[in-house]
DNA sequence: GTGAAAGCGCTAACAA
DNA sequence: TTGTTAGCGCTTTCAC
């Protein structure tokens, strides 16, 4: 039943090396050995042991994702179609997924002992942070300094060039976001954002101001919130803005999480105090619709998270295989979707 | 900078096996010894090859997690919650978590390819379906003739003693949920549900039906609905179901994503109808919640999802490393939390 | 075009 | 208590 090269050559009155250099493709065997190996490979079910593949070659065929607990990127649906994206990708290219959901005390602890254990070929770093302004994510000088390829999903602060990644366009996004609320009337935005030290946090209510300030509306802090994106904070916000003496009359919510909260609290405003809230538009429930939809919505996909997810595992791939050395950056464009509004425009 | 064992008995003077034994337990090794070896380890941070001590022991030090691309599992939020819970004891096992997402019909390819290629030394399956009333899950049987070990994340039909499994009383939830409900005086109750292949989608109905059943009150199969759990087929759901002569007053939905669209048909109806729809209760929102909350609410939380993972790989691990032939089973009651439900009671 | 042999970094008999 | 030796299943020189 399990069938080793050994057994193969046996069966084959092969060696194992001509076996190996059939299986592999390497041009010195000849056409009809090849065919030979082949059906015998296929009729015996044979598949080479990636251990000893590994430990022959010095590869391990396998790439590490590292999810960080505290940066609530596990939570994001989203991630799962990021994931299933770059499985697919490794499959075909003959690599495995291996995948450490970790706290962030153990982070550098986890990319030692992945170096060390040879366990992976290089890693998927998801979730940048920006400690502080200007400062770099302290991982990229880690993974720079053990020598281990990776490739991040999403920037970290200003080191743009320094390595390899792949991000979303979050400022242009929410920029025309807040672009098509302001083209509807709104005057008053609430932006209820995600922690600013994560970085696409940061970027978005750059977009969102950017937005303002060119049609030279004020920028309002009282309506600027950001925290972890639960439900609880999305519910909570929008009740604290909606006490404002002049509440805002659309939302700008940066994930799925708070915005069912934010739903909530519009319903309960609606039901119990008459309240009306227009408009609200957040960046990935489109995630969760199968052919677009009615959601007013844009940016973040289930299909262009999946479409990430090959893209990225695909740019690391070839950093791994090609040595380049050139660095490869990818910004996408989030597809601006308008959908129906909730609720009127607001009275001018 | 790269140790190997063969580098670290060279700076000790030491044979391999010495270091070997020391690191790995055996007590046969001098105390002074052992010392001495685990102080160079960790002074030359070096950790063993997983890839030699694979292809050494026989076993890959790996546990597999498949995801079936159609079941919608790798959409669920909860899901990550469950993978990081595993994650995490497998860390603390020295096993490593190999992810793959597949199409379903690569998913027997996938296990056979696994086991030829010894990546992995069992199994976590997500998601049994119900192909036909009766009808064992056909994964099952493949599982167990390549003597491939697992463990089933929910169970399959009726052969619930022919495999080890983990699993929530979805029946149980439901029959609650609904006894909830009609406790709140609600009598036309509909249910939101997934595609009914699914095993856990099955059940969740008995239990829907089971309480109706008790108190006598007449099933209505226009208020069950059951598909895939998007975001427009909640939101449809309701609308239709309110189209309805006698529409219903409450709603119990199976999953947070179509449950996003049910509060959009809510407030949708709330606002341009003046319609108004007192409970809805779903099975999983509270995921999302930090502490408690106020949405009316049970089953699966964040933190039992987790807890779920855990166990899960470590009943897994029991079950490679000791080899028992006993067959373990564990089914979870979910937390039932009630919150503060939207809007009144209906009026009697 | 094919094969013999060494070696990847470990573990595990078997000796000493 | 420690060391010697032979693999684990593959790839890769180097010979033929």
């Amino acid at each position: 039943m399990k069938m080793s090269l050994k057994d193969l050559s046996k069966v084959l009155n092969l060696s194992q090396t001509t076996i190996s250099r059939s299986l592999n493709g390497y041009p010195e065997v000849k056409e009809k050995t090849r065919k030979r190996v082949q059906e015998a490979a296929k009729k015996y079910h044979y598949l080479p042991s990636n251990r000893a593949k590994s430990l022959a070659t010095g590869r391990a065929m396998a790439i590490g994702h590292i999810i960080p607990l505290s940066s609530h990127e596990a939570v994001n649906p989203i991630f799962t179609d990021f994931i299933s994206g770059a499985s697919e990708t490794y499959s075909k290219a003959g690599y495995e997924l291996l995948l450490r959901v970790v706290k962030d005390e153990d982070e550098e602890k986890t990319y030692r002992e992945l170096v060390a254990k040879h366990s992976v070929d290089g890693v998927i770093v998801h979730g940048p942070r920006v400690p502080a302004p200007h400062t770099p994510d302290p991982r990229i000088e880690l993974l720079q300094r053990i020598n281990m390829p990776f490739l991040m999903h999403g920037r970290a602060a200003d080191d743009h060039h320094q390595y390899a990644w792949l991000d979303m366009n979050n400022k242009s996004a929410f920029k025309r976001a807040t672009g098509f609320l302001l083209d509807l009337g709104h005057v008053r935005i609430g932006l209820i954002n995600g922690l600013e030290i994560m970085n696409f946090a940061a970027r978005r209510k750059n977009g969102y101001e950017e937005a303002l300030r060119e049609r030279n509306i004020e920028i309002d802090e009282a309506l600027i919130y950001s925290d972890e994106m639960m439900e609880p904070y999305g519910y909570a916000s929008v009740m604290k803005m909606m006490a404002l003496p002049n509440p805002p009359t659309a939302f700008l919510v940066s994930s799925i999480i708070p915005a069912i909260g934010v739903r909530r609290a519009i319903h309960d405003l609606a039901l119990e105090m008459g309240k009306d809230i227009s408009v609200i538009i957040h960046d990935d429930e489109l995630s969760f619709l199968k052919n677009g939809g009615e959601i007013p919505m844009f940016t973040c996909t289930r299909s262009s998270a999946h479409k990430a997810g090959r893209r990225s595992a695909q740019m690391l791939l070839d950093i791994i295989t090609n040595e380049q050395t050139a660095l490869k950056h990818e910004l996408w464009e989030a597809p601006l979707t308008i959908g129906k509004s909730t609720g009127p425009a607001p009275k001018k």
